[in-house]
RNA sequence: GGGCUCUUAGCUCAGUUGGUUAGAGCAUCGUGUUGAUAACGCGGGGGUCGGUGGUUCGAAUCCACUAGGGCCCA
């Protein structure tokens, strides 16, 4: 008999799957898009609108994609999935970075490990591009699996030929302006390879080098100033690189650290840091000492001490990274062998000085002793190398050598011939940043720059200002060439026409023809300058271009080159690194040629962490492949933890995390299915009732959504995903509708006639609702809402009538009724804080079990405003507290409200659960409420 | 070591110009329902707002210092 009145309800009717079973369905959705065109067909449909331009970064094509790849694309897939929405005519062409050093070091050893070892350059490049197209291939399609929407078929890419061409158009532009130069750098060497290293390339090892304290002689001045009277008077140096005293320019001291004189009985006066004077005294067995001054290292500033074998001046410098860690706190400074030398020696006017040929020995420029020219740097496996021993003889013969030890310590070393690198400056190209106000024009074109969160501009600002000149060769293979020319003498020849009528041939033939042409026939048909040599002459450099100008030029080489884009974009969007990355190189080339910035709102993410907050290791289990986070959630629950989360920080993930996210999708997910499952028997064209007709109730969840609209839309604008969910559609979902409304709803729906104006009136309500939010999700969860979106049209899976298609809604002012909601509101807000409790002490006490089995009784006075509401209601109450029975008794002098629950009276109606006076006997049904009698008597 | 930044319940987040017992969702515990049922409802427990010291009648909110985390430099 149960059974039997059960199909005499209205029950919900829908395919649509209670669980999502993402995993499996949702690579058949991202076929139905493609099939349908859907990038396309937004392009189509919003080409009349507003531009907006989202420049994709490029990622390294250089491995799977991880979760920090899916935070960075699931913003810039849900921003422009929110903008094709609202009619915004939006390209989205992603891009791909391929050039530098993490391919080219992959493939080396690649190839190093299939035996030969003599590969050519153009054979490293193939076997780099080879490998770049293999994860570029990989990457997009596990985007497209993200359910990020783009222009997959026109990409851009950083070695494409078009590509290349465009950014050496851009370093012509440096070139005209006469901001390109060369100077030394100092760069790790290796002496058998014959070839620059990248800090990748290194490998530390332990190695036994020499250690030596080797005094300098301060000047007489220096003296004097100092109130030194000793004649032998010196600053101590300790270095564990001998061989590159020759090269000694200067010593370095730390302004804030306190430096002692002290008199030796062997050694004259030695300048060292105090702190170090007991180690110092130990390892150079200097017996006795007396401390006879003291100063600060800021005191020593410009004072000058004499090169320890050679006729020149070495001054002391301050300098901020010396330590009392070891040796003497005052450092031997060779700009032209170390990097931190080479800052000082920069910031103090000096040479980057550096007396060494490719094969690691002395040249004979004038100033290295004639005894040590020729000799090689490079230790013989134990045996300390000829220059080392060199520099000991001579500084021992004249008394400058205090001690030498043996020191075993981590060295880098050349990962290919396994010997020590040398640190040697050579010569360089910079693009001055400050020659032509480039540097003052970036800072003030950021004030043009909206910066989200605000302190982005802060960093980018410090990064542009500490930034020195752009060192921008690197003696690499797999990039885009330095279009110089070099004569027999190795002078170099650079012009800005050369290099843009190189640029038109690079358009055709890529860049690999520069490793496989002759200068002379790179240089045919191309008109040179007047003070050029004839082509025959010149040979092509090795260098390859720094790959942030690869990186950097996209905005010209994308945006200004494609008729559909436009520059300058109006978003740049990625992790916040690239404050120091790509925002500043980008902003440099666009300031350099194009003078402003070439991004009006910059947007920055954090970085994904652990659970604790510390950062991912490769080995820890958070870190695996995105695609196995995909195959264990599903791209929506992956996007959907991505904009709950505050992306301005640190973006913590762990297994708990994903799944108390995939907690919220079901519950998202039941209430679309709840609402779908109710509409089953509703036409909008036939069965709506007019808006100003609804129950309050159904008023209330309009109002509500109207709210809800205008708040997502708002936190959408903002870029802020994670309150757009949090804080307005989780609660939504949550307490508006599954908590409330639809609880509430269920009576109605169930238990009335399909044709009743009360379930009528609600499903209008739901109809708009559903229509409304689902949108509202449409770019975080793109799978379910367009899944949701095919079963309200046809009750299946796909439908043609995507909802990326359809338009961002906009609130009605008509679904506004502010009184009828507040109402509403506080009712419920009532039943929550004062029925709610009392029921379930009913139901401990095992008098009640669901709520229909209660009545409340409510005494108060009119005059208050609380009960005045509830009197107001008085007919809706039952049901908007879903209980059987709700009865107000008027007690003037009751100014606090008395509730009591009870029991509900009467019978039980087997059909609708409502207790009631009395039921009715029906011919077919037995005995059933009146209301539920009358349904049943007279079916619609 | 420097620049920028973060720190509110087990987890993810709100907390408006400083103002009553600091909120939400999820998790957890108890419970109801079995007509959203591998779903939904109701109730409970859970936070000295990283710490310390200030300003104030009053601070999660302002100031200083400090601890720990992150990114970028060195």
């Amino acid at each position: 008999m149960a059974q039997d009145l059960k199909d005499t309800l209205n029950l919900p009717q829908t395919n649509f799957p209670m669980r999502g079973n993402l995993v499996e369905r949702e690579p058949l959705r991202i076929d139905h898009w493609k099939k349908i065109g859907l990038y396309e067909k937004l392009q189509a449909k919003n080409s009349g609108g507003e531009s907006f331009i989202l420049h994709d970064g490029p990622p390294f094509t250089n491995g799977d994609l991880h979760l920090g790849h899916a935070l960075n694309k699931t913003l810039k897939d849900t921003i422009l999935r929110y903008k094709w929405m609202s009619g915004y005519n939006a390209p989205y062409i992603p891009g791909w970075d391929s050039h530098g050093l993490p391919i080219e070091h992959k493939v080396s050893r690649e190839l190093q490990n299939s035996g030969r070892t003599d590969y050519t350059p153009l054979e490293v490049r193939k076997a780099c591009a080879k490998f770049a197209d293999k994860y570029r291939i990989i990457q997009s399609e596990q985007f497209e699996r993200l359910g990020v929407t783009a222009d997959w078929a026109n990409e851009y890419w950083t070695i494409h030929p078009e590509y290349e061409a465009a950014e050496l158009e851009t370093f012509a532009n440096f070139v005209e302006q006469g901001l390109v130069y060369r100077s030394k750098k100092p760069v790790y060497w290796s002496i058998p390879c014959a070839t620059a290293l990248a800090e990748a390339e290194i490998e530390y090892k332990d190695h036994t080098s020499i250690s030596v304290f080797v005094k300098l002689r301060l000047s007489d001045e220096a003296r004097t100033q100092l109130h030194l009277p000793d004649e032998d008077s010196s600053i101590l140096i300790w270095t564990t690189t001998p061989w590159t005293l020759p090269a000694n320019l200067a010593v370095s001291v730390h302004p804030k650290i306190e430096y002692s004189a002290i008199k030796t009985n062997k050694h004259g006066t030695l300048i060292v840091a105090t702190a170090l004077i007991e180690s110092v005294v130990a390892e150079c067995n200097l017996e006795s000492y007396e401390i006879i001054a003291t100063y600060l290292g800021a005191e020593l500033e410009k004072l000058n001490a004499h090169h320890p074998f050679i006729d020149r001046p070495s001054p002391l410098l301050l300098a901020d990274y010396v330590t009392t860690d070891s040796g003497t706190g005052c450092v031997h400074t060779a700009p032209g062998h170390g990097l931190d030398d080479y800052i000082t020696g920069i910031n103090n006017g000096l040479e980057v000085y550096c007396p060494l040929d490719d094969e690691g020995c002395y040249v004979d420029d004038g100033q290295v002793p004639a005894e040590l020219v020729g000799l090689s740097v490079l230790d013989a496996g134990k045996k300390p190398s000829d220059a080392n021993l060199g520099v000991l003889r001579i500084t021992a013969a004249n008394g400058s050598l205090i001690s030498k030890k043996k020191f075993v310590h981590s060295y880098p070393h050349c990962w290919r011939s396994k010997t020590p690198v040398v640190f040697r400056a050579m010569d360089q190209w910079f693009i001055a940043l400050d020659k032509k106000g480039d540097r003052t024009r970036a800072l003030e074109s950021l004030k043009d720059v909206n910066f989200i969160p605000s302190w982005g501009e802060n960093r980018i600002r410090a990064a542009v200002e500490n930034r020195p000149d752009w060192c921008i060769s690197r003696q690499r293979t797999w990039g885009v060439p330095i279009p110089a020319f070099y004569d027999e003498d190795g002078c170099a020849y650079m012009d800005a026409s050369v290099i843009r009528a190189i640029s038109k041939k690079v358009a055709v033939a890529g860049t690999d023809f520069w490793f496989e042409k002759t200068a002379a026939e790179i240089l045919d048909s191309i008109p040179l300058p007047s003070d050029w040599p004839s082509p025959e002459k010149l040979s092509c450099g090795n260098d390859t271009l720094d790959v942030w100008i690869d990186s950097g030029s996209s905005h010209r080489a994308v945006l200004q080159k494609r008729s559909n884009l436009k520059w300058p974009a109006d978003l740049y969007l990625e992790g916040s690194d690239q404050h120091r990355g790509w925002f500043q190189s980008s902003l440099w080339t666009s300031v350099i040629v194009d003078k402003a910035a070439p991004f009006r709102n910059l947007l920055t993410h954090g970085f994904i962490v652990k659970e604790d907050g510390t950062k991912l290791s490769k080995s820890d289990g958070a870190a695996r492949p995105l695609n196995e986070w995909i195959e264990g959630y599903g791209a929506d629950i992956v996007r959907l933890w991505i904009c709950s989360q505050d992306y301005r920080g640190d973006v913590p993930v762990s297994d708990k995390i994903m799944k108390n996210v995939a907690n919220n999708y079901r519950n998202l997910r039941n209430t679309l299915r709840f609402q779908i499952g109710n509409l089953h028997d509703f036409n909008a064209a036939t069965d709506a009732v007019p808006l100003d007709q609804l129950s309050a109730l159904d008023k209330w969840a309009l109002n509500e959504l109207a709210q809800l609209v205008r708040k997502v839309t708002e936190a959408y604008d903002l870029y802020e995903f994670h309150r757009a969910f949090k804080d307005f559609i989780d609660p939504f979902v949550a307490n508006t509708l599954s908590a409330t409304y639809h609880d509430v709803l269920k009576d109605r729906l169930y238990t009335r006639s399909p044709s009743d104006p009360l379930r009528r009136s609600s499903q209008t309500a739901i109809h708009i609702i559903f229509s409304v939010f689902t949108r509202l999700i449409a770019p975080i969860v793109p799978f379910t809402a367009d899944e949701a979106w095919s079963y309200a049209q046809n009750n299946s899976d796909f439908s043609d009538k995507l909802i990326a298609l359809a338009d961002w809604p906009v609130a009605d002012s008509a679904w506004d009724d502010p009184e009828t909601a507040s109402d509403i509101t506080a009712l419920r807000s009532f039943l929550s804080t004062q029925v709610n409790e009392r029921l379930e002490g009913l139901r401990q006490q095992k008098k009640i079990g669901q709520s229909l089995d209660a009545k409340v009784v409510i005494t108060g006075s009119s005059r208050n405003p609380e009960f005045a509401r509830l009197q107001k209601y008085v007919n809706e109450l039952p049901e908007l507290f879903i209980l059987s029975q709700v009865t107000l008794i008027e007690s003037p002098e009751n100014t606090e409200l008395n509730v009591k629950v009870a029991h509900a009276d009467g019978v039980r109606c087997p059909r609708s659960w409502r207790w009631v006076p009395e039921l009715v006997k029906t011919e077919d049904w037995g005995s059933v409420s009146p209301r539920c009698a009358e349904i049943l008597n007279h079916p619609s």
